[in-house]
DNA sequence: AATATTTGTGCAATCGATTGTACATAATTT
DNA sequence: AAATTATGTACAATCGATTGCACAAATATT
């Protein structure tokens, strides 16, 4: 089987027209000095021949390809679904197209990725980083050729790179005051690796809303993992042994809080009379647990919005001045019923 | 901010080794002509120099980019996100890449989409159709340029584009014979849009269900709406103004048919002694409902790598003939308490 | 009417990698 | 030793769009 037609090329338009393929180009990128007949004409002509401009004689010549890069820890997941999403839609509106890649938690496929968005010369990188990157060696490149990168939700402190995330501290914080509001005077905290400063926030606002409501700090309350489902499993089973029993738990994701609520109920835990439970993230499954999950809004779809247009913002106005500031979002608490003891 | 350091072409290794650019590009890729003794040289330097190969130039002079299209109704479903992490997991590790678009179930987007990735010059496209997409001129472009087009999920009828889905009918057939068996007579069934094949095969599943096992098909039963949670309360208290009261509900999803028992449940409704349920897909909140949803296996992140091989393959094999066969997978059902009434 | 400005178009170089062809030199075969 | 083949490299055209510069024609200004 070989190939279709021929591709129709500006040089067929100059040819059929015995005009120039200079002014075909300007014709079709609608240039000032273009008289609005021969526009007119070209435009006309180009559609009859189907003709469809060559990205990539255009991408050598302008050196730039209009393609947004982004790598992610995981695809799957509620949270990052939403942001690509959100994502996808202004980049979209903008003319710009998003070519993804996973790292899978591994700094190994992060740098890999990294290198294939280089080779593929994309105009700008969006990243959120792997559970175990522990430095940004592989994005040097970007920023030596002035290629923005932006990092969201993972992020990682840098003077030329903007970050946008969510107050992690003050909700943690938020959280766990709720929680000792309701009465929770153990309250077990299960989080991810502390190299992630968004778990290492969380943290620390969890420690620092015990302090402020003068409960001491038991590091034996803490549990560290991957926040899997799994690792629920065996948070609840770590938790069923402590004594005293704790009476609240704060989970970094709901994902591992759900799991360990039903293990826990399984168990015979009463929800939240027993145990009052926190998550992080709203993700959907949140208010199908019973009962409903307490947690903390973290809109994903805003968050791709809100890092798309940085990035084109910054694209525009390549040769301004970006200072590299920061964006926090606001993120909201939402209380249900696996938190609620007192009415 | 000027731009960096210029750029490392395969010219300025050429100039610093005395050797033409075309035995520095012929030394890149291993060409079997150039000895081992200049390849190492080039190598090493283009290291030295940190040499970035241009795609633009490469795919301008190959007419081939490596990327991979993908069009998608919607990003974030828990279906989609592992279908495209599976997509990406083998695309990259053959070097493609993947750019994405969803067309929010809507033609005119899914349209707009396909022009964006004719432009750029995707080298096959993997599409899972929008709600109310009744043609595919706007593949015809592909096809006409012998780019490879495979469909999945929600796949179209073409003599020159591979199919991949589940067997929709036969898993709907399954999964309506087991209702039947747990004891249900008046079963209700949840689905979509008669346009999409899926949802009209999971239908004619469960049609064909009824029959077999003497059951009079009953058109009142059955509720057409977008399988969105709103849509599943909705059908809840349609459901309770039935009479007499059904007493199993099969929803061509999981998320539709969640929102709806915990509709009922509020109501008062026994799940699953007073209505049995089922749903579709598997998505992760299905073990989390109580009681936990039977349902189909669906497996997204199957589907995903199936479809990138499937891909891989007939790029590699350009020229060769393809059938375009179709590819059903597998799916497996998943009973669990939401359906049983018998022990 | 002469000069200046604007408008419209074409020429030709450029972006960087690839590859068919040509041509040496080295290694083998007769 | 002559003829043949294998090996290694270079030349130059090509992919298709873009754009600085030149220049003619049309219009405006003095």
């Amino acid at each position: 089987m070989t190939g279709g037609e021929k591709e129709i090329t500006i040089y067929d338009i100059a040819n059929k027209l015995n005009i120039s393929a200079a002014t075909v180009s300007r014709a079709l990128k609608d240039h000032p000095r273009v008289s609005k007949k021969t526009k007119k004409l070209v435009i006309k002509i180009a559609n009859e021949m189907g003709y469809r401009s060559n990205s990539f004689a255009s991408n050598l010549r302008k050196k730039s390809s209009h393609i947004i890069g982004l790598i992610v820890p995981r695809l799957n997941s509620n949270f990052m679904a939403d942001v690509i999403a959100g994502l996808e839609k202004v980049l979209n509106n903008n003319n710009y197209n998003l070519i993804i890649s996973q790292s899978l938690e591994t700094m190994q496929k992060e740098i890999s990725n990294a290198n294939a968005m280089l080779v593929n010369r994309v105009d700008g990188l969006l990243i959120s980083l792997a559970y175990d990157t522990t430095n940004i060696d592989h994005l040097e490149p970007f920023i030596k050729r002035n290629i923005p990168v932006i990092f969201f939700d993972r992020v990682f402190e840098h003077d030329r790179c903007p970050q946008i995330y969510i107050d992690n501290y003050k909700a943690a914080y938020e959280i766990t005051t709720h929680l000792i509001k309701q009465g929770c005077k153990r309250i077990v905290h299960i989080t991810a690796s502390q190299l992630r400063k968004i778990y290492a926030e969380r943290y620390a606002g969890y420690k620092k809303a015990l302090e402020d409501h003068n409960i001491q700090f038991d590091a034996d309350l803490v549990i560290i993992n991957d926040l899997s489902s799994e690792a629920g499993i065996a948070s609840a089973h770590q938790i069923l042994k402590m004594s005293p029993r704790p009476d609240g738990v704060f989970s970094a994701n709901d994902n591992c809080a759900i799991s360990c609520m039903q293990t826990l109920k399984k168990e015979g835990i009463k929800l939240p009379a027993d145990m009052a439970f926190a998550g992080f993230n709203n993700d959907p499954a949140a208010i199908v647990v019973e009962p409903n999950l307490t947690t903390v809004n973290y809109k994903g779809y805003e968050m791709g919005e809100v890092a798309a247009k940085l990035m084109i913002d910054h694209l525009i106005n390549k040769d301004e001045f970006h200072p590299a500031h920061s964006l926090i979002l606001r993120s909201e608490m939402i209380v249900r019923e696996s938190s609620l003891r007192k009415v």
